[in-house]
DNA sequence: GCTACCTCTGACGTCAATGTCAGGTTTCTA
DNA sequence: TAGAAACCTGACATTGACGTCAGAGGTAGC
């Protein structure tokens, strides 16, 4: 497929494609006029590039460890940096979770508080 | 407390100290000179700041829920965002689940790889 | 073959949360 | 009462993941 369609299913831009590209992140063949052309798989490593990302993962760790997460091998070292990464994904869900529960706190009160008639303040 | 002393006290730096009172999300008396003297409060106030940054809120939308986690009391439109951002943040706990069970299953895969004498390409 | 849309490269712009530096004042310690 | 260390404001620099624009070429439906 071409790029806007990959594109478009994986609600991805074509910016950041070209940019996961220039990365190394993503491959892809050309056609005759140098257009890129990619397989069906590149939606799902788009979407695990994007997940990545989300962890907080920089390009340069994802391209280190992608051809790992592909074949499901890894050197030692690179197992390291991938229990690192674990670890720090472990540390941010319960950063998040602590998170939550201030939100819910807060949620909670001002719907009361709010119920009832207490006066508060606009944003 | 002078504004070293809660840097160090929250490992947050000085400068982003000055930062978070440039967007009005921490306030400072100042002394006859000018220097900033912070409340014993302000430690876990820069503490609540972060964790609303880590779980992705712009400083723009903190300062507007600031007072209500604060005081507990949020106007309607501040609590329908504050919703917004619950549901913002469970979200990224399930993504970030969903990673963790991606590097759980290649670094599991890896290391059983690895320790079967599978050759496997280095960093 | 015309037209509208897609794609290419290259380069500069953006945004948010800081880092960093300069040049000067204040505070603490010996 | 020095001198070091901390603090001040102001301003420009940085970083990463893109956005956006220009100018040129490719592609598909009619």
């Amino acid at each position: 497929m071409r790029i806007g369609e990959l594109a478009e299913r994986t609600g991805v831009s074509v910016r950041a494609l070209r940019y996961y590209e220039e990365q190394g992140l993503l491959a892809s063949e050309r056609s005759q006029s140098g257009q890129r052309r990619y397989a069906e798989n590149a939606v799902d490593r788009v979407r695990l590039i994007q997940q990545l990302y989300a962890a907080g993962i920089s390009s340069a760790s994802i391209l280190e460890m992608l051809p790992c997460v592909v074949t499901g091998v890894a050197a030692p070292e690179v197992l390291a940096k991938l229990r690192g990464h674990r670890s720090s994904v472990v540390k941010q869900i319960e950063e998040l979770q602590e998170t939550l529960l201030q939100l819910d706190t807060v949620i909670a009160g001002a719907t009361k508080t709010y119920a009832t008639g207490v006066p508060c303040p606009p944003a």
